[in-house]
DNA sequence: TGAGTTTGTGCCGCAACTAAACAAACTGCG
DNA sequence: CGCAGTTTGTTTAGTTGCGGCACAAACTCA
């Protein structure tokens, strides 16, 4: 029992404090082979190797002994890392105005189960957190994996170190609704193994476009998106989620673009908010807008149909450039690397992304040398996949201790 | 030789990793003894021993083995940890609209010997950075102290990672004058060993803070201050010194803060900027301004001095209102835990503390649930000890390494 | 004076590496 | 086809930083 019984039992016992980084890598699909991990994680080849192997044990990656095809460079061709696909997964979990959601998330940010969305959202949390951990939980007797944890992602921000939510304004849930204890007590009732987390959505898009999407390889990462109403930030800094020592970072909205603007209920005037969420798009286009839970999609189609309309061109040049004025405040006081935009911001981006662009270099004080990148989000489902993040992140940070 | 040779060799081999770690609890004042250290490095007894001893071997810190007092508690008296008097020092030196001083600084921020301030600053920065170097190589001399490394602050933001100084706006320097260069040439023409580092004032004064003085223990810090001209600003998150991707995060002198105020250069109205410096309190209280490199000092001296005249308090009150509208800008983006103000701002929150911490509270979204503590900036020549803690930073980080 | 408490130290062992030599798997050239 | 050259994986033998444990030391309190 003390001693060293057989060579596979002494590789299978060592390689721990490099375990978490290297797998790290692999799920952010930075360590694609052995030698790619080898130079990332800065150990020999030799320690490269037991980790992998161990994590390979650990029923985590797949290590492709036979690659055969890894053309172009010289040399014996390096083993090819994955995350395995019949590995465990997390439960992840969305609530938003426009409805809910569950799925099951493997290792790399892969959905590997989903609900369908479900619209109607009702005002008592513990009734839609108790619907939706269900959901999930049928989803995982179904596919008879593991089950390492679980994360939810809500459209509010989340006091810490209490895990209550703030001002789920969208949602007609209670502002103080305690929903980490909620999702958690929920998550046990329902017999699912693991922690359960629960964050802010755009928290958790940062997050997941990150990691696997086009905030990959930031150093420090802006993500700024709008939901129905109202305007969400966010923050990564050197690949950790800065949410402040409350919690309560990156509410952006209500930062002054408009001290003309329209009065907002902060007590100021022409908030990131009130200036450049759908609804002042559709105001400002002079159209209707339709019910609450719809104006994100009502907002996007009117940009995306009716481009050549003057009233919806101009609504989107005057909410670029509100917008332009915020993100170029947002850059004098982050200086992030790279800036990535969701909801009505992304497709407003995308309508026109040169004139955004211009303003956010014209007016942050940096802005002509080397503006920064802005990027539209790319993740399907990217809040999903943040609330698995969460609930990964033990797995990420010790994995024997995780799984144990 | 390879051989275990005696006890000691022994001893002293060990405890490579943690002495970084061990090094810096000492040198912030957080581990006075070593019972402390074992329990905040979080290892065994044995260990932080080691570890203890080999820093003293290195000639850093001292270990008082005979305390003889130690009132209160029962057991075996711990001995007392504390730096070296004679240990190493470095070079800091810092650069101001109103003079330059070169100073010897040694482990725990303590000033071992300092320049007269100059008060002339010449045009060129090669010139002043030779003078201010020339004067510290003078003092290490007669000090007879060995030298780890030099630091220099200056009024500008410094660009990474070219180290150019973008707005040394309230000295006469170049726009980009390459100050980090600069000062390196001069640190070696001076024969002073180890490396060089070059920051931004207020970036350095909020790190001095942090390890030192008011932000001792704090866990986000937000600094913000005054100099002749203008608003500096600053970020330590988790014990490090966030200054962005391109060192220029934190330059919040053009947040908004008065619609309707003062046109500032940047092309907007109403910024931090023009609203909240010396010259803006002057003018507010309808008084001459003086030459540009004593408007600090004459604002803050009238402040202290005639804080009846009604000119005076008003425009105190109108400044404080301005500066507490940009600090809960901040208090909504960064969500600090604790802010500490510097220069004029410094002077306006002694004036009146609960107005200023009034309007942050009613400004920022969350004042109400538990408002952010504001402190005035404790430590005497803070910008020249945060450029201290530029050039210790190697030797906290691997002592071992630096002073090889 | 002795029990209880807390801290420092020596010794053993081990987990997690590195270093170095060797084996394996490819490319490309003659 | 065979052989050099290149890159990668594996094995073996250290090295090292640290934990665990036992014990000694230095205090307080009864």
């Amino acid at each position: 029992m003390n001693g060293k019984a057989t060579t596979t039992r002494t590789k299978l016992e060592r390689g721990r404090s490099a375990l978490g980084p290297a797998l790290e890598l692999v799920h952010t699909g930075r360590a694609p082979t052995r030698a790619v991990l080898t130079s990332e994680l800065g150990v020999t080849r030799a320690t490269a190797g037991a980790v992998a192997a161990e994590l390979e044990a650990l029923g985590l990656i797949r290590v492709d002994s036979s690659p055969g095809s890894a053309a172009g460079s010289q040399g014996r061709p390096s083993h090819r890392l994955s995350v395995l696909e019949a590995g465990p997964v997390v439960l992840a979990a969305q609530v938003h105005a426009d409805g809910f959601r569950a799925a099951l998330v493997g290792l790399g940010g892969r959905i590997v189960a989903t609900t369908p969305g479900c619209v109607a959202v009702m005002a008592d949390p513990a009734q839609v957190l108790g619907e939706v951990v269900g959901a999930g939980a049928a989803l995982l007797r179904a596919s008879g994996l593991r089950c390492v944890g679980a994360g939810l992602a809500v459209p509010s921000a989340v006091a810490e170190p209490d895990g209550t939510a703030l001002n789920p304004l969208h949602i007609a849930w209670p502002a103080g609704s305690p929903v980490r204890d909620i999702f958690s007590a929920c998550v046990r009732e329902a017999g699912i193994t693991g922690p359960a987390f629960t964050g802010n959505d755009v928290n958790l898009t940062a997050l997941a476009e990150h990691r696997h999407g086009a905030g990959r390889g930031a150093q420090h990462l802006l993500c700024v998106a709008t939901g129905h109403r109202g305007v969400g930030g966010a923050l990564v800094l050197d690949g950790r989620l800065h949410s402040g020592s409350s919690g309560l970072a990156l509410e952006v909205g209500h930062l002054t673009v408009n001290p003309e603007g329209r009065p907002c209920h902060c007590g100021g005037r022409g908030c990131l908010d009130v200036e450049t969420d759908p609804l002042a798009f559709l105001t400002t286009a002079r159209r209707e807008p339709g019910p609450e839970e719809s104006l994100l999609k009502q907002a996007g189609d009117l940009l995306r149909a009716e481009y050549d309309d003057p009233a919806v061109r101009h609504a989107a040049e005057e909410l670029i450039d509100r917008l332009g004025l915020g993100l170029a405040g947002l850059v004098n006081i982050l200086n992030p690397d790279r800036i990535i935009l969701g909801g009505l911001h992304r497709d407003l981006l995308e309508a026109d992304p040169e004139r955004l662009r211009a303003v956010v270099a014209d007016r942050s004080l940096w802005g002509r040398s080397g503006s920064v990148p802005i990027l539209p989000c790319t993740l399907a489902h990217n809040s999903l996949v943040g609330a698995a993040e969460l609930a990964w992140q033990p797995v990420l940070d010790d994995p024997l201790a995780a799984l144990a």
